[in-house]
DNA sequence: TGAATTTGCACAATCGATTGTGGAGACAGA
DNA sequence: TCTGTCTCCACAATCGATTGTGCAAATTCA
């Protein structure tokens, strides 16, 4: 059987290499096992040797025994594809993608989690980068990211989702944004307002109308004004406490930002302003959250059980603390799941945005 | 000037192609830009194209003028490099894997985030996959990492580090283990006997003795016998205890796992037996922590402040609540710049462990 | 001016797997 | 026996980049 290896001729013998950490392939020829080590082993030619091995055998009519051979004999030599190689005649890496600010955060930490599961179903790597909510760094790693080709993206929490996808439309590579919506492609996200709607009524539902009139208002603390999700969710709030309480003023709205030390001073001042805790206090999300417990654990206990406390976004440790707080749970699980549902789909169409409902989580 | 393109003379021409969203490179010839393509436009050979855009240009002594052209076609293009032909040819990909047992731990969280810093650092791609705690996923997932050619892999808390050892050095990928030791290659982890004598000490130091005898002792909860780090951890504890107070009896190291809802149910149990709590508390990790608090917050304040409360690992959330506790902080950057460092020595020595001191967090 | 360098780049092999095509041999039917 | 048909597999092109080698043309030196 004359078998054309380019290989046999043209590369040195490697020789025999002892390997002492394999016992049962220590008199095996080869170094590293190829398709071209393995052809030459099972006397057949490498092109068999790679339908074997990647399962499409029996369309190519390879008989069953000559399979079985050349799968023990991979088997014992350990053959591992090489996916560079493969993913490069194919034109598919296998690897789907995903950015994410920071994985020091309970939100993304639950995508990465269930994105690392749900890829893994789909017989795909996962590859997450975080990106520090940097627009610059955002679309450097998306670049990288696509230099490795990879099948999907999706883009999470992204500070310019729409830079990201200038990038990936010019690599044809299908992505969709999750968290945050962006113009150019497919967004999932949180259902903001309905959230907001329902976290607010619970605030009014299970707080006590306070004596002072100047204190019997909700507050709506931290975002950014402007921004997609700090509108939405404000939306909600202000749509909810003008149909059950009346008018909201420009006051009850604080968008002092994502950041805790801010959140924690906002909170202090509205506290002196007041004389005291207004009847209800809806946190943006949970980093602000934090902040203000800084300064709420100086109060006496009493105090903070008058004042009803929400939050859109879940942390365990809220569940600790000595007063109820009340949570919108993000739906990770379906946020990812619409996400791959539109990547299955193919649907590429601009701007659609799916939303998916967030759970509430009473403070009991 | 005649170049041999097989492209050209293989390949169809894919003609003019209208690309909506680049306005720029609306008349370029080309859907995607490889070395080929740019070659042809720029009237040079696709190696001279390769050469510049990989910067080994000077050194293959091609002219500044070729490259800046070049470098301008490459830039309107767009070009990006294929990395999983240049990684096929080089073998090597870039890429440099972690496992972590998940994803939504505060800790393994924080060592996602420095590796996907210090990886970027070296100009390579992080990729990191979770594995479960599950041994054979830990295998599976290191088998496929590998199959993208990884360069290095940092393996951390693995349940059977060694089993992934044994796959990395038959396919010859430099490993190295952290948080949790294995015998089959170099291992990072915490300096847990320092740590736990740290952490003994000051719970001693910061509690009054009890009037009782019996809850005028320390306990130390959590962890599973047998188990490198509960071992070392438990050593540290008994050592400090019998210097400063006296013999340690076997009642007070409850070795009752990892799990939350153990933890809960043992600190009861104790709690009971005791008819309160004793002078201090030694939790293996915070998860068991986190268990404990569940108990805990029924108690008295006052009860509470009559114990000394401590934890190997921190956890931010520690810190809101209405007592104190002592916290060893892992110190995450450390671990990884060990890992790097024997990395990048090429240290392979078998079961070499490097020990990193954690740092001690009071809490005042 | 002729020889020796140097400059600037093209050529072709190569990495490892995939896949369209084709062909030898076995076997069946006429 | 002669002509299909079916089995089983080998061949060679291909994906896109890298790199050792070699060769003209330009430049320097004697």
């Amino acid at each position: 059987m004359a078998i054309t290896d380019r290989r046999q001729t043209l590369r040195g013998d490697p020789g025999l290499l002892f390997c002492p950490h394999c016992p049962d392939v220590n008199t095996s020829p080869k170094k590293k096992s190829t398709i071209y080590d393995l052809a030459e082993l099972a006397e057949v030619s490498p092109s068999t040797v790679s339908a074997i091995l990647n399962g499409s055998w029996q369309q190519r009519r390879i008989g069953a025994d000559t399979a079985l051979r050349v799968q023990k004999l991979a088997d014992k030599h350990r053959y591992n594809v090489n996916r560079q190689a493969s993913g490069l005649r194919k034109s598919r890496s296998g690897l789907i993608g995903m950015i994410i600010p920071t994985h020091e955060d309970r939100f993304f930490a639950g995508m990465s989690q269930v994105f690392d599961r749900l890829a893994r179903a789909r017989k795909s790597q996962p590859i997450v980068a975080s990106t520090l909510r940097d627009p610059a760094l955002e679309v450097e790693t998306v670049k990288k990211l696509i230099s490795y080709q990879i099948d999907h993206l999706i883009v999470t929490g992204a500070t310019d989702p729409d830079a990201v996808s200038r990038v990936c439309r010019h690599h044809k590579v299908m992505h969709v944004n999750v968290d945050l919506p962006g113009r150019r492609a497919p967004s999932v996200i949180s259902d903001n307002h309905w959230g907001a709607v329902q976290l607010t009524s619970t605030l009014i539902e299970r707080s006590t109308p306070q004596g002072s009139p100047g204190r019997n208002r909700l507050y709506f603390i931290g975002g950014v004004a402007g921004e997609y999700a700090t509108e939405r969710r404000v939306q909600g709030f202000s749509d909810t406490v003008t149909r059950r309480l009346g008018p909201v003023r420009a006051a009850q709205i604080r968008n002092c930002g994502y950041d805790a030390a801010a959140t924690e001073a906002a909170v202090a001042q509205l506290h002196g302003e007041l004389g005291g805790l207004p009847r209800a206090i809806f946190f943006v999300s949970s980093v602000p959250l934090e902040g203000a417990v800084r300064f709420l654990k100086t109060l006496p206990i009493e105090a903070l059980r008058r004042c009803a406390f929400g939050s859109y976004d879940w942390d365990p440790f809220a569940s600790y603390l000595r007063f109820p707080i009340h949570m919108m749970c993000q739906d990770v699980e379906g946020l990812l799941a619409e996400a791959f549902k539109i990547i299955d789909g193919g649907d590429t169409r601009r701007g659609r945005v799916v939303e998916v409902r967030p759970r509430l989580i009473l403070g009991d």
